[in-house]
RNA sequence: CGGGGUGUGGCGCAGUCUGGUAGCGCGCUUCGUUCGGGACGAAGAGGCCGCAGGUUCGAAUCCUGUCACCCCGACCA
């Protein structure tokens, strides 16, 4: 029994494979008929919900606003800016008709419908909204006292993937992306870091999840950007997933579209634009964080339920009774207990399930906290608390007034141990490299661990070394852009700055 | 876009080579036993075998075409 895991194959047996069947097992999402596109089902579109309702009071909290703009961008707007148009090509869904004409077929008889009405130019799917939403804004800015900008957007986006991945990598998915548009680059550039904060915060206090905020290479930067900061977290088979992007778009765009405005001297000046945004892609690097080998493991504060009660009713004369103590339960964690400002989402499993079964069910999905309630406990003024980052099998009796009182603690220790277990997990995993030989012997292991090393090679030297071991610089970690001067991994030449490499989704 | 593979009840598959009119496991429904636990037994519902042609007395099975999806590369939040 202790032995068998609820999710098979195993993280260590077939990672991949595991990632999907814990997706399947917590009934989070699906694949669709539509190629690429995924369903986000009830538990796993709860989570969302819950990053964007405490990620958007942080945007509103650092002065951003919401705004919509459309799905379909005329072609011509894609084309202003060259770099973002090469480098967002070759994945566009393009919008070429504008109705569709019943035809039959005289053989058959059957009916079909065929696209007509051609538009005079396509409309592509937005990949990202640069340029759409910087064509409002070269209407909106006219003067110095029109900025900053500070808009935010909660969206649908299309990008054609060639290999489509639940939440890590769908064709359609979910984002916010921010846009801003500021006088001065000082100031552009305190937006695009204050986000990556925002981000770095939400990741590591919401998700549980240990992140390294950094700066991309110009390899990898967005494009388009002067400037991409990046917030890279580890996952358990030490792949590198990138959770949010903040940019600093210099004028590139502004100087494409003619965003500009009249400055304090009364000269034309062009705006200094910044782009962020993080995605249903969370959901992904939160299940490879932390979801274990019987399923799912939800950090609380973005649980979709935190509290499960399952009522235990063996028999059928103290059945009322018992599911009778578990609403009142419910109704009392909900109604005086708050969780980081938010009223505690607590569950009651009255299904005609048997128990062990939803227990497991409960497992799988990964709630923090499960409750059992069974007459016994109702005599004892009990209940059967476990806990989702401890074994599938522990289980500590408390007394119901105790729980009461410790509910929040009990959540909040649940997201100190997934943080501290994922930071564990991660600083274990990060290994300094001086030689460019260990470097290179580094990437023939399985589920290589990242390496971090002196680097002052040119984006051409990165772009080798990255085809030659199917790795990328994740990131200059900005902690490590002092250090001491060491050579340069490559080209021997004496360095103050750290690259950190690895395999990325 | 290159290379490989698969389309059969809700899901996973067998049957295709050697044509004869559809089967297994899981799930689902009902009844019963069990149950502080992912249990068991019995009965039952559910499929024009991706689609379109063709060969044949007869096609899931052979032939032609077509569509879709999956895996391996290049691209990526």
């Amino acid at each position: 029994m202790s032995d068998k895991t609820a999710i098979t194959p195993t993280r260590a047996q077939d990672f991949p494979e595991w990632y999907q069947q814990v997706i399947k097992a917590a009934d989070m999402a699906e694949n669709s008929e539509t190629r690429g596109c995924m369903v986000i089902k009830p538990w796993g579109y709860g989570i969302w919900e819950l990053i964007q309702q405490q990620l958007d009071r942080k945007f509103k909290a650092t002065g951003h606003q919401n705004a919509y703009f459309p799905l379909l961008i005329p072609l011509s707007y894609l084309e202003k800016e060259a770099e973002h148009a090469e480098g967002f090509a070759t994945e566009c869904a393009v919008v070429t008709h504008h109705r569709l004409e019943l035809v039959k077929d005289p053989v058959t008889g059957k009916s079909k419908m065929i696209p007509t009405g051609e538009l005079a130019e396509p409309y592509v799917i937005r990949p990202t909204s640069e340029t759409i939403i910087g064509a409002a804004f070269s209407r909106w800015v006219q003067s110095y006292r029109d900025l900053p900008l500070l808009i935010n957007q909660w969206a649908n986006v299309m990008r054609w993937e060639m290999r489509p991945r639940l939440f890590l990598r769908t064709a359609e998915f979910l984002w916010q992306e921010g846009h801003t548009a500021h006088e001065t680059q000082d100031e552009a550039i305190t937006e695009t870091r204050l986000m990556h904060g925002v981000y770095e915060e939400f990741l590591k206090n919401h998700l549980a999840i240990p992140v390294i905020p950094g700066e991309k290479t110009e390899n990898e930067r967005f494009p388009g950007a002067e400037m991409t900061l990046t917030v890279e977290s580890m996952v358990q088979d030490r792949k590198a997933i990138q959770a949010g992007t903040s940019h600093y778009l210099g004028q590139n765009f502004s100087e494409a579209q003619d965003i500009s405005f009249t400055g304090r001297d009364g000269s034309k000046q062009f705006v200094h634009t910044t782009s962020w945004g993080v995605s249903t892609r969370l959901i992904g690097t939160l299940i490879m964080a932390h979801a274990d080998d019987d399923g799912l493991v939800l950090p609380p504060r973005v649980a979709t339920q935190q509290i499960v009660i399952i009522p235990v009713t063996p028999k059928e004369d103290t059945r009322q009774a018992v599911l009778d103590a578990c609403q009142a339960l419910a109704e009392t964690l909900r109604r005086e207990k708050n969780y980081h400002g938010d009223p505690l989402r607590v569950h009651v499993d009255t299904r005609d399930l048997q128990g062990g079964v939803k227990k497991w069910d409960w497992v799988k999905k990964g709630v923090p906290i499960r409750i059992e309630i069974g007459p016994r406990d109702i005599e004892t003024r009990k209940v059967c608390v476990q806990r989702r980052d401890k074994g599938s099998n522990e289980k500590e009796f408390m007394e119901k007034e105790e729980f009461l009182q410790q509910a929040v603690d009990i959540l909040q220790e649940i997201h100190n141990s997934l943080l501290e277990r994922a930071t564990a997990f991660r600083d274990a995993n990060i290994i300094p490299c001086a030689s460019l030989e260990t470097f290179h012997a580094h990437w023939a292991q399985d589920n290589p661990g990242w390496l971090i090393t002196p680097w002052s090679g040119t984006p051409g030297q990165e772009d080798e070394l990255s085809k030659q071991h199917k790795i990328t610089i994740r990131c200059l970690p900005l902690d490590k852009q002092a250090e001491p001067a060491e050579p340069c991994i490559l080209t021997g030449a004496p360095t103050p700055s750290r690259a950190i490499w690895g395999r990325s989704y």
